[in-house]
RNA sequence: GCCCCUGUAGCCCAAUGGCAGAGGCAUGCGACUUAAAAUCGCACAAGUGUGGGUUCGACCCCCACCGGGGGCACCA
C-alpha cells in the first residue's frame, strides 16, 4: 500500500525483492533429503516466487537478489576483507555459546534465555577460536545516531537497541593486591560507595581467579567450585531465585580510598567478559553483593544515608540516593557531586578514572556449517592469516557432492580437499583455507546496498545509485528483528560510511513493524497446513478481499487472528464499491465542478482523509474511509443527485484510485468501466481542493457546567462574540441561565460554548 | 523483580482535551423474490478495566491498582 501510493503521488519507488537464502533451513533439509541445499533452495524460491507473485505486492522483481548467489556473496568476502584490513574483523579464542543440536556456535544475539535462538536447545559453551567482528567499536554511535531515528522507528524498537547496547558510565579503581606486583582494576558505576566496598569478587571462570589460587591451599577447593560452575548450563545461571555460591582465594586487596585490607573471593554472579571480570562488592547498597555478604557472613557498611531500613536487618540492600556518610573526603555529598569528586581524586593518584561499559559483544560470525559464505582467509604455516586477494573473490562453495553435512562441530567444507588445500597467495607454500562460513546476518547486513545495483557487477554497489535512492525512506519488516537485523545492518553503514562508500550514516529513514497473521493463536507456518488453508482462501474470495480484509482487521502493527479477517465481507465490500463504477452515467472528461456540491465535498474530505490515514500507517482507517466514500456516493446514485451528476464520477474516480492501494485488481476493472485507459496504478492521486473541505455549516454544542443543553448550527468562520450572542439567545440557555450567576464562559469557535454557574 | 505498550458495544476496531461511533463482523426486522441467495433499507447495543486527581470540560493528561501483550533479567 505505501509503496503503491507514493506511486501515485508521483514518486519514483524503488520496492524490490529478494531472498536471504543461506542458512540452516536449506541446510538441513538437504540433509534430510540428503542433497545439495543449492538444488533445494533454487527450487523453493521458484516455488515461493510464483506463490507471492499472487499477492499482487507490486514488487520490482527486475531487482531480486538472492544472497546465496555466487555474485551475492563475492560482496561479502569483499566486505569482509575491508573489515579485515580495518582491524574490524578478528579472530580470537574464548567461550562461545555452543548449541549442540545444530552443532555450531551463535553469536549472543541469537541466544535467547539460554535457548537456540532456532531450535530450542540448551546452549552451552566451549572454547573455541573464532572470527568476529568488532561491533563493539561503534557502540556510542549505535546509541548516539538513534537521536536521527528519534519520531520514525517504533519507540520500542529504540529502547530494544538501547538496552542491548546497554552503556553504563562509572569509572575503573585500581587495588593493590598482597603478594601480588599487579593491581586488579574493578569496573563500577558507583565510586560513590568505595567506602563502602568490604570484599572483592573476582569472575570464577576468569584467568585471574586461577592465578590467585593457584599455589594457594585453597586452590583444591577452588578448582572443585570451577568445575561444578561450569556444569551448570546458562539456563541454570540465569534463574533469578539462585542462592549465591562461591569460595574465598585466601588473597587480600587493598581498598585505595582508605587503605582497608578486604577479602578477595571467586564466584559466577561475577561476569568473566564483562567489565574487567572484578568487582568491588559493596553490599549495603547493590542487592547482589548483600545476597552474597549474607550467605559467606561478610561484613556490610552503609555510606549511603537514604532512610531505608539497615539493609544487613532488612535483606534489602538501599536503592534510593542520599548523602554519603562514612566516606571520607566526599562525606555529605550528594550522589552525584560524590562520583566526580572521587573519580578525580583517584585519577589524580592515577589510582583511577572515569570508565564505560557496554553489554553488547563484539559480533561472533564463524559458523561451522557448509550452506554460507567461506571465509575469505586462507591460513599458512609461514605467513599466519592472509587475505584471499580480491581478485580472486568469490571464493566459491564447492560442490556438497561427497561432503558430509551432518553436524559435528566441524566445518564440512574442512573435509572437501580439493577446496580447502590450496597455495599461499603470499609464498605459494601448501596452505588451507578457512573453512568456516559467515553467519547468515552478514548477508542481510547490507542487501539493501546491492538492490541499488543488481546490475553492476565490478562493485558492490554503485555510488551513484547508492547515492540516488538511499538511505531507505521506508522500511518495513517483523519486530522479531528489533536487535539483530536492524542493529547489524545499523552497524554496517557506519563501518561503509568510515570506509568511504557512504554518505550517510543510518539505513533506514523510517521503519514501520508489522504484525503478523495468527491462525489459532500461533503464526502460519506451512508445518501447520495454514498456508494451505491461506491458498483456499484466495481462490474463493481472490487477493484482493484477501488484501482488503487483512489490512481492514486492526492496526499494521498488530498481530491479527484469522478468526477476527472477514473475506467475505471485504469481497462483498469490493463488490458494492465495483458497481458504482458500472452505475456512473456520465463521460470520462466530464467537468466536476458543476456536480452535486455535497457529494463533491465528501470526495475531497475522503480523499485528504484518506492519505493522511496512508501517510500515517493507519490503513485499517483508510480502508474505513473508503467504505464511506462508497456508502455516500451509493446513496446519491440511489437517492440523491443520480447517476448522471459529475459529482457521482468524480466520487467513483476517487473510489477506484485509492481503492488501486490495496484491492488494485477491483480498481482496475473499475478504472476501465469508468472509461479509462489502463494502468490505474498510475493514474496520479487526485488533487484535493481545500475550498471543498470546508464545511458551510457546523453544529456547536451549547453546555451548562459541562453538560450539553442543546446544539447550535453556525458559519465555520463564526467570531467567539457572535457565537456566545447566539448561544445566550438559544431559548434552552436561556432557561438554564435564569437567575443564575455566570462565573465564566468558555467559547470554542467553532466548536462549543459553555457556561459555568 | 525492573521497564515499555495496551484495556472503548457480543467481536474487530475509530475518535488535535470539546456531541463516545467512522467503518466492519455478528444479530434482528423490513423491501425485492413463488422461495432462497445476492442486493437495498432500517434497527440493535458500550458511557471507555477499577479508584483517585488536574480541568469549565477527560477515552485522551497525572497517580495507584487490576487484567492482557512484549522486552530485559546476576552487566557491578
Amino acid at each position: 500500500m505505501i509503496a503503491r501510493y507514493w506511486v501515485q503521488k508521483g514518486f519514483n519507488v524503488m520496492h524490490p525483492i529478494g531472498w536471504d537464502a543461506f542458512g540452516l533451513p536449506a541446510e538441513n533439509a538437504a540433509i534430510k533429503r540428503n542433497s545439495d541445499p543449492r538444488e533445494w533452495t533454487y527450487e523453493n524460491i521458484a516455488v515461493q516466487k510464483a506463490s507471492m507473485r499472487r499477492y499482487a505486492c507490486s514488487f520490482d522483481w527486475d531487482r531480486t537478489l538472492h544472497t546465496c548467489d555466487p555474485e551475492y556473496y563475492k560482496w561479502n568476502q569483499w566486505l569482509f576483507l575491508q573489515m579485515y584490513n580495518k582491524g574490524l574483523a578478528y579472530r580470537k579464542d574464548s567461550a562461545v555459546n555452543w548449541c549442540p543440536d545444530c552443532q555450531t556456535v551463535l553469536a549472543n544475539e541469537q541466544v535467547v534465555a539460554g535457548l537456540c535462538e532456532r531450535c530450542d536447545n540448551a546452549v552451552t559453551k566451549k572454547k573455541l577460536n573464532q572470527w568476529y567482528l568488532k561491533i563493539t567499536d561503534y557502540a556510542d554511535r549505535l546509541l548516539d545516531d538513534m537521536d536521527q531515528l528519534e519520531g520514525n522507528w517504533p519507540e520500542k524498537v529504540l529502547t530494544m537497541q538501547r538496552n542491548w547496547i546497554g552503556r553504563s558510565t562509572g569509572a575503573e579503581v585500581e587495588f593493590k593486591i598482597e603478594g601480588r606486583s599487579q593491581p586488579i582494576t574493578v569496573y563500577t558505576t558507583r565510586p560513590d560507595t568505595l567506602f563502602g566496598a568490604t570484599f572483592m569478587v573476582v569472575a570464577a571462570d576468569s584467568a585471574l581467579a586461577a592465578e590467585l589460587a593457584s599455589g594457594n591451599e585453597v586452590e583444591a577447593e577452588f578448582k572443585k567450585y570451577l568445575d561444578s560452575v561450569k556444569a551448570d548450563s546458562d539456563i541454570d545461571r540465569l534463574a533469578t531465585d539462585r542462592p549465591k555460591s562461591g569460595v574465598f582465594l585466601n588473597r587480600f586487596a587493598i581498598n585505595p580510598v582508605n587503605d582497608e585490607r578486604i577479602p578477595i573471593w571467586a564466584s559466577d554472579y561475577v561476569l568473566a567478559d564483562y567489565g574487567t571480570g572484578a568487582i568491588m562488592a559493596v553490599p549495603a547498597h547493590d542487592q547482589r553483593d548483600l545476597d552474597f555478604a549474607k550467605a559467606m557472613k561478610l561484613p556490610i557498611r552503609v555510606v549511603i544515608e537514604t532512610g531505608e531500613a539497615d539493609p544487613a536487618q532488612s535483606g534489602i540492600a538501599t536503592s534510593g540516593d542520599g548523602k554519603v556518610i562514612n566516606s571520607g573526603s566526599i562525606t555529605g555529598l550528594a550522589k552525584d557531586e560524590a562520583i566526580t569528586k572521587i573519580t578525580q581524586e583517584l585519577a589524580g593518584k592515577k589510582l583511577g578514572k572515569a570508565a564505560r561499559n557496554y553489554r553488547l559483544r563484539d559480533w561472533l560470525i564463524s559458523r561451522q556449517r557448509f550452506w554460507g559464505t567461506p571465509i575469505p582467509i586462507i591460513h599458512c604455516e609461514k605467513c599466519g592469516e592472509v587475505a584471499v586477494p580480491e581478485n580472486q573473490l568469490p571464493v566459491e562453495l564447492p560442490s556438497a557432492a561427497g561432503l558430509d553435512l551432518k553436524p559435528k562441530g566441524l566445518s564440512p567444507l574442512g573435509a572437501a580437499s580439493d577446496w580447502v588445500n590450496v597455495a599461499c597467495p603470499k609464498c605459494n607454500a601448501p596452505a588451507k583455507r578457512d573453512a568456516d562460513t559467515m553467519d547468515t546476518f552478514f548477508d542481510s547486513s547490507w542487501y539493501y546496498l546491492r538492490y541499488t545495483s543488481v546490475d553492476k557487477h565490478d562493485v558492490a554497489f554503485d555510488k551513484k545509485a547508492v547515492e540516488t535512492w538511499l538511505p531507505v525512506d521506508q522500511y518495513v519488516g517483523g519486530v522479531t528483528h528489533a536487535i539483530l537485523h536492524l542493529l547489524y545492518s545499523r552497524f554496517f553503514t557506519k563501518v561503509l560510511h568510515d570506509l568511504g562508500h557512504l554518505n550517510f550514516t543510518e539505513p533506514f529513514t523510517r521503519l514501520l513493524n508489522q504484525g503478523m497473521v495468527l491462525m489459532d493463536g500461533s503464526a502460519m507456518s506451512k508445518s501447520r497446513g495454514n498456508l494451505v488453508r491461506l491458498s483456499d482462501e484466495l481462490a474463493t474470495h481472490g487477493v484482493d478481499a484477501i488484501r482488503v480484509a487483512l489490512v481492514f482487521a486492526g492496526p499494521p502493527e498488530d498481530d491479527i487472528d484469522w478468526a477476527d479477517v472477514s473475506p467475505a465481507g471485504s469481497l462483498k465490500f469490493l463488490n458494492r464499491a465495483w458497481r458504482i463504477a458500472g452505475d456512473v452515467t456520465s463521460k470520462a472528461g466530464v467537468d466536476f465542478k458543476s456536480g452535486d456540491l455535497s457529494l463533491r465535498k465528501v470526495t475531497h474530505k475522503s480523499l485528504n482523509d484518506i492519505a493522511i490515514a496512508v501517510e500515517s500507517f493507519r490503513f485499517n482507517v483508510c480502508v474505513a474511509r473508503i467504505m464511506e466514500l462508497v456508502n455516500a456516493t451509493r446513496k446519491a446514485i440511489d437517492s440523491g443527485c443520480g447517476p448522471t451528476d459529475p459529482a457521482v464520477r468524480e466520487a467513483a474516480e476517487a473510489i477506484a484510485i485509492s481503492l488501486s492501494l490495496v484491492a488494485p485488481y477491483t480498481a482496475e476493472d473499475m478504472w476501465e468501466k469508468l472509461g479509462h485507459k489502463p494502468a490505474i496504478a498510475n493514474a496520479g492521486w487526485p488533487t484535493v481542493d481545500p475550498a471543498l473541505l470546508e464545511d458551510d455549516a457546523i453544529e456547536v454544542v451549547l453546555q451548562v457546567n459541562g453538560k450539553i443543553i442543546d446544539r447550535l448550527e453556525v458559519s465555520p468562520s463564526v467570531t467567539k462574540d457572535d457565537l456566545e450572542k447566539a448561544a445566550r439567545a438559544n431559548e434552552k440557555i436561556a432557561a438554564a441561565l435564569v437567575g443564575a450567576d455566570i462565573k465564566k464562559v468558555i467559547v470554542v469557535a467553532p466548536k462549543l460554548v459553555n457556561f459555568v454557574i
